[in-house]
DNA sequence: GTCCAGGGTGAAA
DNA sequence: TTTCACCCTGGA
């Protein structure tokens, strides 16, 4: 398998009352597998039925986007907001499009789990969010579920964050300050529950600049998670989705029951052990590629639950057990 | 209508 | 190391 030159991608369009479109060459890419599988919370699928090719609206800082899966890579729309210089390059940067998955293809197409997960639905990669954004939306996915995750970081965006385009979802993520300001009551009235009381003394820390998130691009893996880990609602699960997620850690291992499930299934992880020592377990396993592995058994572990339920079709193809 | 699970964490036991 | 409260939404 061969993968597109890193942030090879032209702007197709040169109207200047026309919003931009443009391409983004991956051989492989999932866009609805990587942005709206678990690790981002703002993005919809729109348009028509599911055996059409999907097309996602989301944002991106301030630029509201429509990105369309098609051969080859992914066509992106500008539907609103500002346009800020070398987009293209921001949306390829955001979709992860410059990890090679060939790495992870090469030293695990033999693996139990991951192995068939790669081969069923290759293409899904690791996004690279706004660090603050995604802190917030993996404070709010403690005890929750993807539904109502998405339904709570919309709700902060919309009632705080800056209008950037005509839909009901076009919102900026609102700056740490501004959660700040906005106090604690109002988020548990926005539905956020007691998730509120840990997300406002985060946005103080970030406000602040006593936490810099994006510094933590650049700390090494175990140090920045203990930085993270001193917030109070975020635990080694969140901050290693956070790690993962936006902040340039693919050693990152995040442990949440599915993933247990999975390992315990697959790699025979004693059912004894903390989840801890299982992520523990995963990095000697996994090592650089862990978070992109955690992905792929995630996403295999969410269409078996799916298949199961009466769902989709594409779990059923794929080995069911070990051996 | 009820019941239950849902990409956990922190404090107390 | 284990147990429990924390909030509340969507699906069965």
């Amino acid at each position: 398998m061969t993968l597109a030159q890193p942030g090879k991608s032209q702007l197709s369009s040169t109207n200047a009352n026309q919003p931009p479109a443009f391409t983004i060459e991956a051989d492989v890419l999932d866009v609805g597998a990587t942005v709206d599988g678990g690790q981002s919370f703002r993005w919809w699928r729109v348009g028509g039925p599911k055996s059409e090719l999907a097309s996602y609206e989301g944002v991106i800082g301030k630029t509201a986007v429509r990105i369309t899966e098609v051969t080859g890579g992914a066509q992106v729309e500008v539907r609103a907001g500002e346009v800020p210089e070398a987009f293209p390059e921001v949306v390829a940067d955001y979709l992860g499009i410059h990890a090679d998955l060939t790495q992870l293809f090469t030293a695990f197409g033999d693996d139990p789990c991951i192995g068939p997960a790669m081969t069923g639905y290759p293409g899904l990669r690791l996004l690279r969010q706004d660090p603050w954004e995604c802190l917030v939306s993996f404070i709010c996915s403690s005890t929750s579920n993807i539904p109502r995750i998405k339904l709570n970081v919309g709700a902060v965006a919309r009632e705080l964050g800056q209008r950037i385009g005509p839909g009901e979802r076009d919102f900026a993520f609102p700056a740490p300050g501004v959660v700040a300001g906005a106090g604690e009551q109002f988020l548990r009235d926005l539905g956020l529950g007691f998730r509120a009381k840990f997300i406002i003394p985060a946005a103080e820390k970030v406000a602040s600049g006593q936490l810099d998130l994006f510094a933590l691009r650049a700390t090494p893996y175990y140090e920045a998670r203990a930085k993270l880990v001193t917030l109070n609602g975020v635990g080694e699960k969140i901050a290693d989705c956070v790690l993962a997620f936006s902040m340039d850690k693919p050693e990152a291992f995040p442990i949440d029951r599915h993933i247990r499930r999975a390992l315990e299934r697959w790699y025979g992880l004693p059912e004894n052990i903390n989840n801890s020592q299982a992520s523990d377990f995963a990095r000697e396993r996994f090592g650089q590629h862990g978070a992109l592995a955690q992905q792929y058994m995630f996403h295999r572990e969410r269409l078996s639950q799916r298949a199961k339920r009466g769902g989709a079709q594409v779990e059923s193809e794929l080995p069911q057990d070990r051996n």
